[in-house]
DNA sequence: AACGTCAGCGCC
DNA sequence: AAAGGGCGCTGACGTT
């Protein structure tokens, strides 16, 4: 087996060429990565030009079947043999010229940013962490903890291993952890695994580029926004003025002195008031005539911008512009850029979370000091009624899948379910997530008349993981095996609790899950497609809507990029299926302006 | 002082 | 507006 180290341009740290046009990469110790650095200064194009690390290193793999003038249709034919396949035509959704390998990283949150750090940007990648977290779950295991032991620096890679491996030694290492995931992705013969594998990596690397690029922030914007609602910036340890004078509000409704911050305290007030509440949660407070009760929702919402998403938060998550894109102007000073970490997969669903920084929660308040930088625009673009719509699709139910022609579908599934475009949304929103109460049951009832495939698709979910069964996404996705301890106390009542739950969780999975993954692959085309065209930057993902910071003038085909990635996202997924999965791009100057 | 859990609520 | 799955983050509070 031929092991190479790649020095300088082009390639940095250990690599080794794998079957297939792939190459294991590890970033061997800091020495390589001050040696990138140093290139990096002396190249001095640290953003426009990034360097394809793929391009160069392609020819020192010199691996099987990745020579150039590889006719297409062999291209095709390799894909079809190849159990990791990506995008249409398109292996791991990279660019997918000849000589870009796929890079084999251990962990690409970990080794990646030091390469874009140094300039450096990877076409398409394989995760090998988080390929085997979702192999160990097809395969009805829990992925080995990620603990010190089994860093991969360390030489463990997956299985706990005493004696350190280094240098060298560690792509061996690589090698068999590849080729043995590779063996599993067969031997599993679920179809859409290998499109799973590639999207997951893909999204590592979507993550890391966002992180380092940033959202577009306005520090003066926001001081502004935190102004209004409480009043100038305070000394440390006081309340704003404007939210300490929503406590006295409290405080006088009650007549006498409390912590509105203290859950204990106001519980303590209210039964003090003679009312018998169970807890003080607002949708509790909401039936309670007292005057308190206003004060301090209102208390809490603004005492939540403070403490969550404050001047404080800004000083810790709103950086220097650094803007990748932005290049000529002079950014203004109180100019930024929010710089989140992202989790790949953070969820069991696969959905993201986020390590800090809170960029999925970004309450509406805060919104408007999201701002495209001057002459630049957002481009920001969600789905809506992502998860009925899919819904519709993994369950093959024809009739909701030929409502998903209409841009709402709830007002489409109105006259079926219930009337009002309000109770077709319960009915779906109650069947997809288990609901029971209010309107809900009879509603579901109705979702089981007209819509059977589509409400047995999730009743069966439900059952599945009731009795401990494991169920999967579209793609594959698998839900976490039950532990001992479910299994032990499934007849206690605490155990007919664990079930019911589980019931609920496996039901909603399956959608959420194959949400998931339909953005993951959204993120995967869009970035390739944004890159190979040079049209602006993804800056910010949630869920199931994207942001793309662009110059003003590409504004238009960015949308345009964006829905045709959409569509080719619903394409991968569900081939001719005649499922319609619209993103609606709206171009705007604040984040707040969307939606 | 440091850490873990809880209640509550922000987002999808 | 409710119903209800997934998260992260906060201050309070209880424990070590």
């Amino acid at each position: 087996m031929e092991v190479a180290l790649v020095h300088g341009r082009g390639g940095e740290g250990w690599t080794m060429p794998l079957p297939g046009g792939a190459v294991a990469y590890h970033p061997d110790l800091a020495a390589a990565v001050t040696a990138i650095e140093a290139d990096a200064r002396q190249s001095s194009n640290p953003s426009g030009g990034a360097r394809e690390v793929g391009e160069r290193a392609g020819t020192a793999s010199g691996a099987d079947g990745a020579g150039a003038g590889v006719a297409e249709k062999e291209r095709v034919e390799d894909r079809h043999a190849d159990p990791d396949p990506g995008g249409p035509g398109r292996p791991d959704f990279g660019h997918g010229h000849p000589d870009s390998p796929r890079w084999v990283l251990a962990d690409a949150a970990h080794d990646y940013p030091p390469l874009l750090q140094a300039g450096a940007r990877l076409d398409r990648c394989r995760d090998l962490r988080l390929a085997e977290r979702i192999l160990s779950r097809v395969e009805g295991r829990e992925p080995p903890a990620v603990t010190a032991e089994s860093d991969p620096d360390a030489g463990t890679l997956f299985e706990r291993e005493p004696e350190p491996v280094d240098g060298p030694a560690i792509l061996v290492r690589l090698q068999a952890t590849w080729l043995d995931q590779r063996r599993r992705t067969a031997a599993a013969d679920l179809p859409g695994l290998g499109t799973l594998l590639a999207a997951e990596s893909a999204g590592a690397l979507v993550a890391a580029e966002m992180s380092r690029t940033g959202v577009p922030f306005d520090r003066g914007v926001h001081d502004r926004l935190l102004r209004d609602l409480l009043g100038p910036r305070p000394t440390k340890g006081m309340r704003p003025r404007k939210l300490q004078a929503l406590a006295d509000k409290v405080i006088d409704a009650f007549g006498h002195q409390l912590n509105p911050d203290s859950t204990k305290q106001v519980l303590a007030a209210f039964h003090a008031a003679g009312l018998d509440v169970k807890n003080t949660h607002s949708w509790e407070l909401a039936s309670v005539d007292h005057p308190a009760v206003e004060a301090l929702k209102v208390y809490r919402e603004h005492a939540r911008v403070w403490s969550a998403f404050g001047w404080n938060w800004a000083d810790a998550w709103v950086s220097e512009t650094g803007a990748p894109g932005a290049g000529a102007d002079p950014a203004p000073a109180d100019r930024g850029r929010f710089r989140p970490v992202y989790m790949v997969g953070g969820a069991d669903t696969g959905r993201w979370g986020t390590d800090g920084g809170g960029a999925l929660q970004l309450p509406h308040a805060v919104r408007e000091a999201i701002r495209a930088e001057p002459g630049w625009k957002l481009v920001a673009a969600d789905a809506a009624q992502l998860e009925p719509r899919l819904l519709a699709a993994i369950s093959g139910d024809r009739a909701m899948i030929a409502a998903t022609a209409a841009d709402d579908l709830y007002t489409e599934l109105a006259p079926r379910l219930g009337g009002e475009r309000s109770k077709a949304k319960i009915a779906l929103i109650s069947a997809m997530y288990g609901g029971t109460a209010g309107d809900a049951a009879q509603l579901v009832q109705l979702m089981k008349d007209r819509f059977p495939a589509a409400f047995h698709r999730v009743e069966s979910a439900a059952r599945t993981g009731e009795k401990g069964g494991l169920v999967r996404t579209w793609l594959g996705r698998t839900v976490p095996a039950p532990g001992e301890r479910w299994w032990q106390t499934l007849n206690s009542e605490d155990g007919i609790r664990a079930a019911t739950g589980r019931g609920r969780f496996t039901r909603n999975f399956i959608v959420q899950g194959t949400a998931a993954e339909w953005a993951l692959v959204l993120l995967a085309l869009l970035r390739r497609e944004l890159h190979e065209r040079g049209l602006g930057e993804l800056v910010f993902f949630l869920h199931d809507e994207v942001v793309v910071h662009c110059p003003a003038t590409h504004a238009d085909t960015v949308g345009a990029v964006i829905e045709q990635a959409a569509e080719a996202a619903t394409r991968t997924l569900f081939g001719d299926m005649p499922v319609r999965i619209p993103l609606r791009p709206k171009v705007v100057d604040s984040y707040s302006e969307a939606k």
